[in-house]
DNA sequence: ACCTGAACACCGTTCAAGT
DNA sequence: ACCTGAACACCGTTCAAGT
């Protein structure tokens, strides 16, 4: 008996990839499991990418172009929000990505696409080439790493803390942690607290303070 | 012959640990490699360490705890300021704590000192606690990107951007990257470029914003 | 052209046995 | 109390052999 297959090429298994780590983890993903995800044996991948380095390169890539790219042409600033926002979605879909991003040096098409959309819209927003550098630099290093602290806390809302509570506190005691304590208690334990909101106010804080630096 | 020899403790475990990943890279970081870097076998680590992921929950906390704490009391400013710096440059000296910061999610005790004494800084200089709460996501979220996007640079000054040269422009055909091509060419191979001057501009407009909210 | 079995040099972790 | 040898269940990758 012989079973027809779609034969693999590297997009499918990068989308394999993808849907591993999106499900398991990026930690769990291993060139033996892919492959049987596949149902193919793990040399099989050999043949459509060089090694797990390039999976992992191509990851990046992959959710790189997730991001909505900013319309150059456009009113820099909603554009730069927009894109900001659809980026930390994107963070929010593969967590794994982030701790990705940080290992890979290779930069694909999908992240020239994106450096080169940027920087458009900001140049023909009428910034300057050192200043459109500023602004990609402080947008981009608060977007990463926004997404880096969310994923990084053990809490996100006030629900998820209550859930938490006292356990919590008894790590935090107010004699020796007194402000942490504080922002526990007088804060983040209240009804509606939810570190994502955080985002946008940093967000728009930066993005006014380069409107009237333009 | 019997060899005597310091007795092992987590401490010693730790430091040895963070030598090694300083000077190899965290990726090479193996329970046996450290082990014989500290002669003895790798099982002798479990009477130390619970396991890897408790070696690498501790090097977090070892490298937070090289962070300079802001002063409780000193002037807000002048204190974020520092200890921004003092972060990044905390992450120069160990760039692969970033990669660490992100998948380990419990915080020890120097991450504790830390939280502590921003915020403290924070409400002395006059934040609500909400308002603490928005300076502190917005700094650290800045401090934390802008460490992994400068260790994702694969050049930082235009002195190594020149001896890559030519090969990079190839890649980055004008008709395109038009606006990735003039910011390369025009900017960052200007001599004097270097990536990381961006730090302590985007750290400043962020603080200057925060201080005119107040 | 694509897939595979066997092999190599690694991992983290356990367990019983040593001192 | 601390260390170790042997073992287990994994890794990524190569190579020659199959179709």
């Amino acid at each position: 008996m012989t079973r027809t297959r779609k034969p693999l090429n590297r997009q499918r298994v990068l989308q394999a990839a993808a849907r591993f780590a999106d499900r398991e983890g990026i930690a769990e993903l291993s060139m033996r499991k892919l492959a049987s995800r596949l149902g193919v044996e793990a040399m099989s991948l050999y043949n459509h990418v060089k090694d797990k380095d390039d999976i992992l390169d191509g990851l990046v890539d992959t959710v790189i172009a997730e991001i909505e790219l900013p319309a150059t042409g456009a009113p820099w600033k909603p554009a730069m929000r927009r894109r900001a926002i659809s980026a930390r979605e994107m963070f929010k879909r593969h967590p794994w990505a982030i701790s990705l991003m940080e290992s890979r040096r290779n930069p694909g098409p999908a992240s020239m696409r994106y450096y080169d959309a940027v920087l458009g819209c900001l140049r023909e927003g009428g910034f300057s080439i050192p200043m459109a550098g500023h602004v990609f630099s402080a947008v981009d290093s608060y977007i990463y790493g926004f997404a880096l602290q969310e994923q990084k806390l053990p809490f996100k809302t006030s629900q998820e803390l209550a859930v938490l509570g006292d356990e919590i506190l008894k790590y935090l005691p107010v004699d020796q942690f007194p402000y942490f304590h504080e922002f526990i208690v007088k804060h983040a334990l209240k009804p509606g607290y939810d570190y994502g909101n955080e985002f946008e106010f940093g967000l728009d804080l930066i993005l006014d303070a380069f409107e009237s630096r333009r």
